[in-house]
DNA sequence: CAGAGTGTACGGCAATGCCGTATAGGCGGC
DNA sequence: GCCGCCTATACGGCATTGCCGTACACTCTG
């Protein structure tokens, strides 16, 4: 996996930060998304995912195989996906 | 304003696709999304617009600008908060 | 007049967006 | 058994963007 090393790197800062050797980071990031998780939510393959919503199927396998990290507007646009799914695709669907 | 003399060759070859002088391109790809219209018709400024949203204030910058233009995540984004300004404000609210 | 708020303009690097291709497992049909 | 189809992982690779920072101009207000 080719993000662990970071994971691990976080990990080990966040226990660090807790045992008050290292002071909380400046820039809370979280920046976890669980794409797959969304989109199985909806019963859908990526294929269809990235269709619903006109996204590249590329960038939804990079994003789902953590190869690429979805940026502010990705996250937040899968968040809005997450939660009002059907509003999302309406207004997708309204203009194109 | 920078982004003119591509509306202007934009325009130029759809003169010449209606006249028959060149082939529609493969990629039809308008990707015009006005952000300064979508945030003024809301009344923010640049930066409560970004702050509204949890966008960098320096992206929303270049969107305007024409010096970068928003890829199909954030093109989407954008549709949705110009439709839909309050539900996106609402999601985001809620986690965050 | 100093200072705050807003917006234009742009240098610059790391990182992503998006395209393509190779590989592999599951499944129904012939 | 074999083939084709769908689905998903993995990754090479280049153009483009994301996002940070800085400089400059204008307007309003104390």
């Amino acid at each position: 996996m080719a993000i662990e090393p970071e994971l691990v790197k976080s990990a080990n800062e966040a226990l660090a930060m807790a045992e008050g050797r290292l002071e909380p980071a400046a820039v809370f990031e979280p920046a976890t998304v669980d794409v797959a998780a969304i989109r199985k939510a909806q019963n859908l393959s990526q294929g269809r995912f990235a269709e619903r919503y006109g996204l590249p199927l590329s960038t939804i396998r990079d994003w789902e195989q953590g190869r690429r990290r979805p940026d502010r507007a990705a996250h937040l646009l899968l968040r809005l996906i997450e939660a009002e799914p059907d509003v999302v695709a309406r207004i997708l669907s309204s203009s194109e």
